[in-house]
DNA sequence: CAATAGATCATCT
DNA sequence: GATGATCTATTGC
C-alpha cells in the first residue's frame, strides 16, 4: 500500500508563483483567510492550507506578541513574510507567518494541510498516521511530515527552502470560522478559518 | 466513539 | 518553578 501524490512537486512549481511580501502586510484575521487554499511549500513536500488561525497583537491575550518584545516574540515585530516558528509542550513546533508591518506584531498559525507532495515521504516522518488525513491535521502534525523545525524561525517565505504559494484553478470553496483551539484567553474570538467540510483539518468541524 | 494521562522543555515569572 | 497556540496510546463505554 502506498500513498502516491495527487500532483507532482515539478507540476505545483511550474503552474504556481510565490506569494509576494505585501501579501502578508495586513491584518492576520484578513491574511489568514487569504492563506486558505494556497500551497506551502519545502523541499520536495507541500500541502494546501485548509486550516489557520489569526493572533494579533498586544491587545490579544492569546497571542505570544501580547507580553511585548522578548527574544521568542522578536520576529513577530519584524518585517511580514517570514516564518515564526517555536517549541510547544516540549515536544512540537508550530509554523506560523508574520503578519503586519514591520513594528507591529500578529501572527497566522498553519494548524492543517492537504497534503500534495512527498506523502511518502511525510509518511516516513509520521508513522502513526494511517491515513492521509491524518498526516498534517494539526500544528504538530504538519511541521513534523514537512520537516519543518526552529531552524526555519525567521526565514524569508519569499524565497528560500520554505515558500508559499499560488496555483490558479483552484474552485471556489466555502469559508467557516470559529473560536481557536485550545486558547483560553480571548476564548470566544471567532479568529479560526478553516475550508468547510475538508477532511484534512485537525478537528471534527 | 469520548475522555484522559503522560511525554518533555523553552520561555517567562 | 509554572506554564503551555500538542499528539499519542490507552482506557472505558
Amino acid at each position: 500500500m502506498s500513498w502516491p501524490d495527487p500532483i507532482s512537486i515539478e507540476t505545483v512549481l511550474e503552474r504556481s508563483f510565490v506569494l509576494p511580501a505585501p501579501f502578508y502586510e495586513r491584518a492576520p484575521e484578513v491574511v489568514a483567510r487569504g492563506l486558505l487554499g494556497k500551497i506551502v511549500v519545502h523541499g520536495r513536500t507541500a500541502g494546501r492550507i485548509v486550516e489557520a488561525e489569526a493572533y494579533l497583537g498586544v491587545q490579544d491575550r492569546a497571542a505570544h506578541a501580547s507580553r511585548g518584545i522578548t527574544n521568542r516574540t522578536r520576529v513577530l515585530f519584524g518585517p511580514p513574510a517570514h516564518a515564526y516558528v517555536y517549541l510547544i509542550y516540549g515536544m512540537y513546533e508550530c509554523l506560523n507567518f508574520v503578519a503586519e508591518p514591520e513594528g507591529q506584531a500578529g501572527c497566522i498559525l498553519i494548524r492543517a494541510l492537504e497534503p500534495m507532495c512527498g506523502l511518502e515521504t511525510m509518511r516516513k516522518r509520521r508513522p502513526a498516521a494511517r491515513k492521509p488525513e491524518h498526516l498534517c491535521s494539526g500544528p504538530g502534525k504538519l511541521t513534523l511530515a514537512m520537516g519543518i523545525t526552529r531552524a526555519l524561525n525567521g526565514a524569508p517565505l519569499t524565497r528560500g527552502e520554505l515558500t508559499v504559494r499560488e496555483m490558479g484553478g483552484e474552485g471556489k470553496f466555502e469559508i467557516a470560522v470559529s473560536p481557536r483551539i485550545n486558547v483560553t484567553e480571548c476564548a470566544d474570538w471567532p479568529l479560526r478559518f478553516f475550508v468547510a467540510g475538508n477532511a484534512f483539518v485537525s478537528k471534527r468541524q
